[in-house]
DNA sequence: GCACTCCGCTATTGATTTTGTAGCAACACT
DNA sequence: AGTGTTGCTACAAAATCAATAGCGGAGTGC
């Protein structure tokens, strides 16, 4: 290779760490998907299983633990899960994400079958 | 609970499956932390695994399989690897989860610890 | 009080994924 | 030829996830 580490903290907006735990976070099975499926309004966790395609409950409790820990989603009584302000901010953040998904699979997905 | 399914599409943003997919392939260990990475630019393997607190080389190979089949990224001969422009597109939609990143763990982990 | 239903959540067993370490073949540079 | 780096693979151990069944609690109707 021509450089060994272009590294170098570019953009000024990496401090460091928070987005390291954060991506930990959202890195890991049906949590990104559980907000997803959150965006609409509140979902019971038998909801939420059904709308993870059947997730097992065992990982649902895991990343819904994880997710209210972090004040992403938080559990009201009688209305099952809820994005909190923090977790509905992250959403909106992710919302275009959507957009972006179509264009993907219309660029990838013809071109590879 | 009140009722029983308050899903019903709301927004009419959500036709349906690409999202479920990049959801589920950014949902792996470490994908979302590889894109992260390469955002100031390329990174061979090797650097790529210093960079993502010495994942093993299994996983990464793993996920820059599957980040390359999706067409995110792209290994440049000589290069390393780097995001291809859809990658560079899908990183800017996630840029300000940095910022998002430093006011969630402000929020969050002084109120817990 | 008593069945009925749905809630959030747990137990357990087996499959899958991730980890950790070692090492390969290919290429470049000297 | 010798050294160093590249992308990538093998393989066993550990952690995670999947799938099914079921628990205790709370609301509803009788």
């Amino acid at each position: 290779m021509v450089e060994p580490r272009p590294r170098r903290t570019v953009r000024g907006s990496m401090t460091g760490r928070p987005v390291m735990a954060l991506l930990d976070l959202l890195g890991r099975r049906w949590a990104l998907r559980v907000i997803w499926e959150l965006r609409d309004g509140w979902l019971t966790s038998r909801q939420l299983r059904e709308a993870c395609d059947d997730v097992s409950p065992t990982v649902l409790q895991a990343r819904l633990s994880e997710l209210r820990a972090a004040g992403l989603i938080a559990l009201q009584h009688r209305h099952g899960y809820e994005l909190t302000p923090l977790g509905r901010e992250l959403l909106d953040q992710f919302l275009p994400i959507n957009a972006f998904a179509e264009r993907w699979a219309a660029e990838t997905l013809p071109e590879k079958g």
